[in-house]
DNA sequence: CTGAAAGCGCTTACAG
DNA sequence: CTGAAAGCGCTTACAG
């Protein structure tokens, strides 16, 4: 591969000069500017990443940490860092921790989880990443980010009470309330909910949604609500003991997964969603429009998700002083279709 | 950062004598092997990446390109990559070309499309990777890799009849015969295909599957086939033009997508799948278990599709002298459900 | 406007 | 078994 030295070689100049060229510094005449631009583009020559990360010690490179790639949340947020980084010339370096992959959906509660974190982030600092990115699998409060950590971090889909930490979440508590909120203005007054898991964050704030809108609109809370385990098996279950003779004429599921276990169920007492009850998931996964009914869910902004996180590790790299540590949220959106 | 010099300092020994200890050279005395790796531990050193990828010329680390990160094929060949690279301490950098989101399906028509490959290797190229894997979003000749490459590099998903390179794909025609074969076990004779848009490899191979297992079973290919775009309502528009009075008992979609369309069409007539006529698929997507019945189709192997790629990169890049070019086929499964 | 020189943190012959 | 020294390909004060 052809150097730097080379290139000064072939010009007659010095490779300071060469250099200088190559990263835009002002004090150079167009004349050799010029001849050296020219060998430079019909030598093909790229620079030695590593002598340059070497001895700039920054290397326009963002680790990515996933908690693993095959989450479906995953790869739409991964698309959105990528399109930005794309656009600002930055490589991105994955580290997929594969958490589900290994040890189940329990994976959080694992011992060895906070190990494998750092060691990532270790091995980041280690490559001299200029920032990183953490791309959770579902929302939680991360804390095992090693406190004195000298390279600007970002959370994606999750959110972090450490200092310095900025984080991008999607805002459950406000597509809940608007979910809620166009059930209730299609006439429903008892609307059933089948949670995800008891205490998950997603499910929490959801039901702090629900209840928001149930309040603004004067409805009172008819307590049919089932916890369940974000899969289409136990959303049956749920559906099942929930829904015999509850009254509700809505259901809010707050996964399309258990939406489709509800639909199993309708489906077994010969009830047609959308029509004998309506129902309404959340996610808009692919699978939700090959429900029949389609289902009306929450459109979750992964994309957006992607891009803000870049953004804002770049402004923090780019401008260390004047950036602030920010908390933000963007909106889902809700997409309507037959069973609501 | 704590750097071998300091090491060194600590130990009172050379930094040539740390840097053999930590690359596992043999001349070194107990000893101080033992003092030193103490050190290590406890000062949680770790070499920096750019100074030793400079001066050694190998960074442990293999650039991916990758088609489109969305498509559905691509996280599970790179999640196969990376559990591979995971036990071999091997770090992968992604170049996410996104194709399908800049141009569409028909995106390798584009004039641009080989010039975003060869910038990407060129990208890789400069970073020093060790070597490459192109993960492509769906079977084809690719033949825009530059020839005088010095790095390894292996395509996967796709193929190349250029020399030195290896490929990794999944078995098309195993596949379609051996679903053909269950389909004519079951007891059909006339098969219907809707296969995928003209003269794409993956049809044509599909196609030369089907018509191996009529043949091995001594059946007159009924020559009821309709090509079809792929996508959902492709399929549904093909079983409209196709199925009406064909006398076909049953019908090979070479995608899930095209047979949901179908089964859009007959539950338009009050058809069921599985009953009145079978339906099978292709490619497991997620949403063919949601489809009702559900769908009878074929499990692209793409996990192993990854780890067969990471290893035959990592084998030409560790053994380049007894390295054979090799173009593999991973076998696809067949996953039984209720529409056949 | 241009260039000589130091140095980033390692590895690798080579000498002892 | 151990270490001094060269050098990987750049960037960056600094001097002229």
């Amino acid at each position: 591969m052809i150097t730097l030295k080379e290139i000064a070689e072939k010009c007659s100049v010095s490779i300071t000069t060469v250099s200088n060229i190559l990263n835009g510094k002002s004090n150079v005449s167009e004349k050799t500017k010029e001849r050296v631009l020219e060998v430079v583009k019909e030598t093909g020559y790229r620079p030695n990443y590593m002598a340059r990360g070497l001895r700039a010690s920054r290397t326009n490179s963002i680790g990515i940490i996933i908690d693993d790639l095959t989450e479906f949340s995953s790869t739409g947020i991964i698309d959105g860092i990528m399109s930005y980084f794309d656009e600002h010339k930055y490589k991105a370096i994955l580290e997929n921790l594969r958490f589900y992959s290994k040890w189940g959906t329990k994976w959080y509660h694992n011992k060895g989880y906070e190990d494998s974190v750092q060691q990532a982030i270790d091995e980041f600092a280690s490559i001299k990443v200029d920032g990183i990115i953490y791309v959770a699998g579902h929302a939680r409060c991360i804390s095992c980010i090693p406190e004195n950590l000298d390279i600007p971090l970002v959370i994606s889909y999750a959110f972090t009470e450490q200092p310095g930490i900025s984080s991008v979440e999607f805002d459950d508590v406000q597509a809940a309330c608007a979910m809620t909120t166009k059930l209730i203005k299609n006439g429903h007054k008892k609307i059933a909910v089948i949670a995800g898991t008891e205490k998950n964050i997603h499910t929490m704030r959801r039901l702090e949604g629900y209840q928001k809108a149930l309040k603004e609109n004067g409805i009172e809370d008819c307590r049919c609500l089932k916890y369940a385990g974000w899969d289409r098996e136990s959303g049956y279950l749920a559906a099942k003991e929930l829904l015999a003779d509850s009254g509700c004429t809505a259901v809010f599921c707050f996964n399309d997964l258990m939406a489709a276990g509800v639909y199993d169920y309708l489906d077994e007492k010969g009830l047609v969603p959308g029509k004998d009850i309506a129902v309404a998931g959340f996610d808009n996964r692919t699978m939700s429009q090959f429900l029949k009914p389609t289902l009306t869910t929450v459109e979750i902004p992964l994309f957006d998700i992607g891009v803000k996180s870049a953004e804002l590790i770049l402004n923090q790299i780019n401008s260390p002083d004047d950036f602030k540590v920010q908390h933000s949220f963007v909106e889902c959106k809700i997409i309507e279709r037959e069973s609501v």
